[in-house]
DNA sequence: ACTTAAACTAAGCAAGGCAGAGGTTTGACA
DNA sequence: TGTCAAACCTCTGCCTTGCTTAGTTTAAGT
């Protein structure tokens, strides 16, 4: 599920190429171009995180800022000030953003703090201290330490074995048609043959399975796809 | 029964809005405007935690970190420190404390680490807080002091290697990919390529490994990243 | 038995990771 | 303020690994 972004700016040109640079990496974007219309958007889309300008007209950044952080809003806020504009540090304290971006900045930094922002967000609402895991009957999937476990001994998987395999583990018995693993497991922007996962979950079994020929945990659903187990 | 902190910063206006803010959340606060009176505060008031300001008149936070290290005194410290001021979390912990937060950062980012800095200090408060030490296999690492020892060798690292390392072995098997470990050890700010990882990561290896060509430390994760061991 | 889908094999190609050689920045010190 | 060295970054090419695709064989369903 893609994160939705909500972009506050007045200038449109900047609204554009930030929202273009937004879609590219793969999140959903809403904008809005003044302060009123910036709340009213948070209600409606409830966004995963706001990125806002400081000068807006109507109501400033701070002001929509307080507003949310007053309502009890905890989205994550991305503020962007103009050089002049100095936030000093009291207000930035006083007004509960989460970050700060002084223009002129890059697209890709702009970026990588959403990233991490949505990151961190994630973290502390999902109790994350233990390692994630995966377990079916003899196979397990530790996915924090990148290993794999079949029959008490370590496989080596490569890349797209690993995925797979960890969609498949994400809900047993569930099938999988090919669309879907190379949807996630390739991603959006894969143009090639369905085949290919044909391939690779061959070379998986042939890894995890005590007979490749006879699998007893990557089955072939004739017509729809695969599942783990049966 | 309430938590008491106490906070340090000579501005009067910060130490203000903290100050509201905590007590709204239901804290106790003390407060203490340079480092000599925040030395005498701990003392008369035994504060749960600390959140100390670097830069301070008569005696830095750096200081008063580690003098209270050195007196035994483990209570929780969360540092502060401007953007200009270049300490980052490695020179932090050297010091003894134990979250950092650059300003300007949000009310809500600091009152959730003072949270979770509470719940880890009541969760070891039998235990002792020895000196921030990383340990794996024939690998040492003391971060107070500085120091890596290998196979009971002590070997000279880069400022990089060492932030790598130390976040490598803070926590063992874990795979990072190279953006987190760019994150972490170069920040948000940097615009080259994530080969550069690779790099240090290679000569990281030609100081700690028996054979840099055969990693038995750091090991890689094709793909992925990399990880402490395997 | 016929049709269609999946399994298997092999070969060419692309990407990832590694190593070595400059170049650039930074900071110490005169 | 200029010089120098250490640390760091970039570039290039090589080698290994993994990915894709096409063609053939096998199996399932009707």
């Amino acid at each position: 599920m893609a994160d939705k972004v909500l972009l506050v700016d007045d200038e449109e040109s900047i609204v554009e190429s930030i929202e273009y640079a937004l879609s590219q990496e793969g999140f959903e974007v809403v904008s809005a171009h003044n302060g009123q219309e910036a709340l009213q958007k948070v209600q409606l889309e409830k966004p995963n995180l706001i990125v806002l300008d400081l000068m807006l007209p109507e109501l400033s950044g701070l002001e929509v800022c307080r507003i949310l952080r007053r309502e009890r809003n905890e989205t994550p806020i991305i503020m962007l000030t103009a050089k002049g504009e100095e936030i000093d540090r009291v207000i930035g304290l006083e007004v509960g953003a989460d970050d700060y971006l002084v223009k002129p900045f890059s697209l890709r930094e702009l970026i990588a703090r959403i990233r991490a922002l949505l990151r961190r967000s994630k973290i502390s609402e999902t109790d994350d201290t233990q390692p994630q895991m995966h377990q079916y009957d003899d196979l397990e999937m530790n996915l924090t330490e990148h290993k794999v476990m079949v029959r008490n001994k370590q496989v080596e998987l490569s890349p797209k074995e690993f995925k797979i395999l960890a969609m498949l583990m994400s809900a047993p018995n569930k099938v999988f048609s090919r669309e879907e693993l190379l949807e996630q497991v390739w991603g959006l922007d894969f143009y090639g043959d369905t085949k290919t996962v044909d391939v690779h979950i061959r070379w998986l079994r042939e890894k995890i399975e005590k007979d490749p020929s006879n699998p007893q945990y990557v089955q072939t659903v004739r017509g729809f796809g695969y599942r783990l187990g049966g």
